[in-house]
RNA sequence: GCGCCAGUAGCUCAGGUGGAUAGAGCAACUGCCUUCUAAGCAGUAGGUCAGGGGUUCGAAUCCCUUCUGGCGUACCA
């Protein structure tokens, strides 16, 4: 449960406190306050693994010159038994902190003991928060947009959870509404045109295109035959999309389950239609006085909760719309099912509506008012091929599935590639995912991995197993490439905090590529095999807790560490 | 028109809520395997941080503005 950065950086502060008021003492300087600097870790750790800018933030109270206060408090400064072995004073008055070997043992302790647990922290404090995401329509396979948002929910889950979240996963299946009509309507006139030939049936306008409804056509002909040819419309579309629904909904469980996606529930929109919970909160927007009637439907008056305009929440033909389904259900989300946060993951294409959306929200009468909504935004996928951008609809049916991308550049490459920072654009090059073999960074870190692992293995075989029990002690691993090593590793349980507290699981990629990347310099430039015992041992440690910590890390955004390649 | 996101090396992107000389990867060029995995390491070259103002000791980062791109602004979800 440690954060040894933090730590670090926190007794920076209290050992300048300590020196101040020893220098006040000594009227050494003024009593016009601690001074209130920050302390930062330098991009160049060349002259300091810390910088704190006190010495600067106090000129102007002490009526000092910065470089003059840093003298004194360096004169004061006791760092006896701290974190820290040295101390310097650079360029306008920054004091630089040179970690010591004390810090850099506990690192390697902590991994030791806390194993697998290393990188936890409370900071959530149990908080219960829902995560909501992919949520794709189950009216056609998943496309490399919910790629993206799939990676990005799950691995922001896992960043939660390990931040001390009590965090569920929540997949929203709208098996309901325009869009399902639509569908049934769609594999209908596929249907009808398996029998009477394609020129006879008009396809609906905005009718699904792919190639998947005529396969559902097909496979409720070879089934059943023509015995939907007399049926009512009506009774005949209801009758496809009982089975084309749950066969899609199955199927991108599969898919999901294959993407290495575990849900905690499927929640399904038909439900809040039959339990009457849709009619039931429009009923406590209406009585509440937040409604009126304009031409036949019933509109929210959402400008009144800041938003640039109202919504229909009942339609003119009696039917509710998206707009008032997702208010009840995110109502159900809080008060029935008691989540603290919700973290709906949507594409950039929904801003609009979560912005208006989050409005409608703070509506009294919803009691949401000690709750917390967010929403992650992602920006579009954008798919090229070369220099070509290729256009993507699922209405057209021409869209890349998830699926075909999994077979294409396998399960592990996917997830890293997709998990971008959310608020960039991601372009996605087809001809450069297709040859993503050693140029994709995902096998720059898995090698560094395997690498340890055979490593271990063939020391263990010579006799020399990692050590266990008995203090850790990191004093032999003091050149350049070991000890930013271990610098990495005690980053972790940070970069899990930031992730977490942005909504950001890329920066997971971003640190174990760097962690991978500092591996291999020290696996480079520092021998194991024909190091004397006791250095030999200590780099053993080192590497075992850089496996553990890549594995660790891999595991959150759902790559696998493969033991050798 | 209004709103959201973005614009950093030839390409794809980092840049910790204002800090020291703006960084990686790919592509280009040069070295390193009879020694623990070369899917690796070391090095060279590559920049008007879209443009222009402002805030201050100090700006890629904060404010204003212009330009460019994506998305949104449905009785679709």
């Amino acid at each position: 449960m440690a954060n040894l950065i933090e730590e670090a950086k926190l007794s920076i502060d209290g050992l300048l406190e300590k020196a101040y008021k020893k220098a006040v003492t000594g009227g050494l300087v003024p009593d016009a306050g601690f001074p209130q600097g920050k302390v930062e870790i330098p991009k160049d750790t060349s002259n300091g693994d810390y910088a704190a800018n006190h010495a600067m933030a106090g000129a102007k109270a002490l009526k000092l010159p910065p470089r003059g206060i840093a003298e004194i408090l360096v004169s004061c400064l006791d760092l006896d038994d701290s974190f820290f072995e040295s101390v310097q004073i650079a360029g306008p008055g920054f004091l630089n902190f040179r970690l010591s070997e004390k810090w850099y043992s506990k690192v390697l302790h902590d991994i030791q003991t806390e194993g697998t647990s290393y990188g936890r922290s409370d900071e959530g404090l149990g908080e219960k928060v829902m995560v909501e995401f992919v949520s794709a329509n189950p009216t056609g396979p998943m496309t490399i947009g919910n790629a993206r948002g799939g990676v990005l929910g799950d691995a922001l889950a896992s960043v939660l959870e390990r931040a001390g979240y009590r965090v569920w996963r929540e997949f929203y299946v709208n098996d309901a509404g325009n869009q399902v009509d639509l569908f049934g309507k769609s594999i209908e006139a596929r249907y009808l045109q398996l029998i009477k030939g394609e020129d006879a049936v008009e396809f609906p306008e905005n009718g699904y295109h792919g190639d998947d409804i005529r396969l559902l056509a097909q496979m409720i002909f070879d089934r059943d035959g023509d015995k939907y040819l007399d049926m009512d419309g009506d009774e005949r579309c209801r009758a496809f999309v009982e089975f084309g629904l749950p066969y899609n909904i199955e199927l991108m469980k599969k898919h999901l389950e294959r993407y290495r996606i575990s849900f905690d529930e499927w929640f399904l929109e038909s439900s809040l239609h039959s339990s009457g919970y849709v009619e039931e909160t429009v009923k406590l927007l209406e009585d509440g006085g937040y409604t009126y009637e304009k031409d036949d439907a019933l509109w929210l008056r959402n400008t009144e909760f800041g938003a640039d305009k109202d919504e229909v929440l009942r339609r003119a033909n009696g039917f509710y719309t998206y707009y008032a389904v997702d208010i009840a259900y995110h109502r159900n989300k809080f008060i029935e099912r008691g989540f603290d946060r919700v973290i709906d993951v949507w594409g950039a294409d929904h801003h609009g509506h979560a912005i208006r959306f989050s409005a409608s929200m703070t509506a009294p009468v919803l009691g949401l008012q000690n709750k917390k909504l967010d929403f992650l935004i992602m920006q579009m996928v954008r798919l090229v091929r070369g220099s070509e951008v290729v256009k993507v609809s699922k209405r057209t049916g021409k869209a890349l599935t998830l699926n075909d991308l999994m077979d294409e550049i396998g399960v592990d490459a996917c997830r890293f590639f997709f998990n971008a920072k959310p608020d960039t654009h991601l372009e996605f090059d087809l001809d450069l995912a297709i040859r993503q073999d050693s140029e994709n960074p995902v096998y720059y870190v898995q090698y560094a991995h395997a690498r340890i692992c055979s490593l271990i293995s063939a020391m263990a075989e010579e006799g020399h197993p990692i050590p266990n029990g008995g203090a850790v002690s990191a004093a032999l691993l003091n050149t350049e490439h070991e000890r930013g090593l271990i610098k990495q590793l005690a980053m972790f349980t940070e970069e899990i905090r930031l992730a977490a507290r942005d909504y950001d699981p890329s920066r997971i990629n971003r640190y174990v590529t760097e962690l991978a990347a500092r591996f291999h310099r020290f696996y480079t430039s520092c021998r194991i095999k024909e190091a004397e015992p006791a250095l030999r041992d200590a780099r053993l440690i080192l590497c075992d807790c850089t496996e553990k910590v890549i594995a660790n890390a891999l595991d959150i955004i759902g790559v696998t560490a493969p033991e050798k390649m």
